[in-house]
DNA sequence: TATTGTTATACTCTATAACTATA
DNA sequence: TATAGTTATAGAGTATAACAATA
């Protein structure tokens, strides 16, 4: 439709905005976030062509040589449809390999190659340098503070994952 | 390639993960605990039939009636051309309409219908008291906090947006 | 019967760039 | 020249369900 307004009633036509009752949803606060947290990544690690999910990915797999896919899967919260194709990527690229353990035939382990393994010494560093830099904006011991509440809300506290 | 694992080297077949540095990610507790977060929305909102962003945008619009469509992306960190598609998507169910200032008639006014205000009657209530249900399963202090340290790391600490 | 991974489909979200109309 | 919004296109991500192999 789009009609013509002659009056201009009510209108605020600057860039204050009022979030009322969403500044005090978690949900609202933690999509915000996360998009924020994404921007600096990618801001920050250019040039490394290198993505949030792949790079978690290949430290998870470093860390847990063998990992059923299911697994990784629920530990990233991604739906093992989805997860099928990622993994199938990183093998087309030559990162991952995949074997059927004689225990379950119809699950898959998940490894690193040697070239998995060279693109993680190659993402790493840096990663793991922006990881170190603090670029949150916020005070140290906000951000340490932060991140132990996160950790808590996802029930990472405790000695499980 | 998918080989046959006659051994069983080092794998570990349990539930259990280890998530190495990834827990002291920043970006990466954000990105689960937003995924749980909306878990937790569509569980509890279920029925309802309503996505998050509609809701926020509703709710905004109700608090900043005739905010321009890019002051309104902005705020809800989403491109312009997607932007556009929603709004569209809004207006062809009757929730918004948008008028063409005569200031600067080359921006969009955004203004909820009658439609569009009943719609939000009838969502915002459950909304809000989901939202003080505490389904996070951290203590009120806790979520409190954790709601303070995201609008601090967002900069709606201070009284600008 | 239940589970693991796969395939197929569709829909949402995102990224990019070219375009218009206005400023 | 720059900006607001639009359109078109392509690519991720996601949800769902049906399926095969295995448990």
């Amino acid at each position: 439709m789009t009609q013509n307004a002659g009056k201009d009633s009510g209108a605020q036509t600057g860039e204050a905005m009022d979030l009322g009752a969403m500044t005090g949803s978690l949900g609202f606060l933690l999509r915000l976030s996360q998009l924020k947290s994404f921007d600096t990544f990618f801001h920050e690690m250019k040039g490394l062509e290198i993505r949030p999910g792949e790079i978690s990915v290949l430290m998870l797999l470093d860390r847990n040589p063998g990992i059923r896919q299911g697994v990784l899967a629920r530990a990233l919260m991604i739906k093992r449809a989805h997860m099928t194709k990622m993994v199938h990527a990183m093998e087309g690229a030559g990162l991952v390999c995949r074997t059927v353990p004689d225990a379950d035939r119809r699950s898959v382990q998940l490894w690193l190659t040697d070239a998995g393994r060279a693109r993680l010494e190659t993402v790493q560093g840096p990663f793991l340098a922006f990881e170190n830099r603090n670029t949150s904006g916020l005070s140290d011991a906000d951000e340490a503070m932060l991140k132990t509440l996160l950790r808590r809300y996802l029930g990472l506290d405790r000695p499980n994952a």
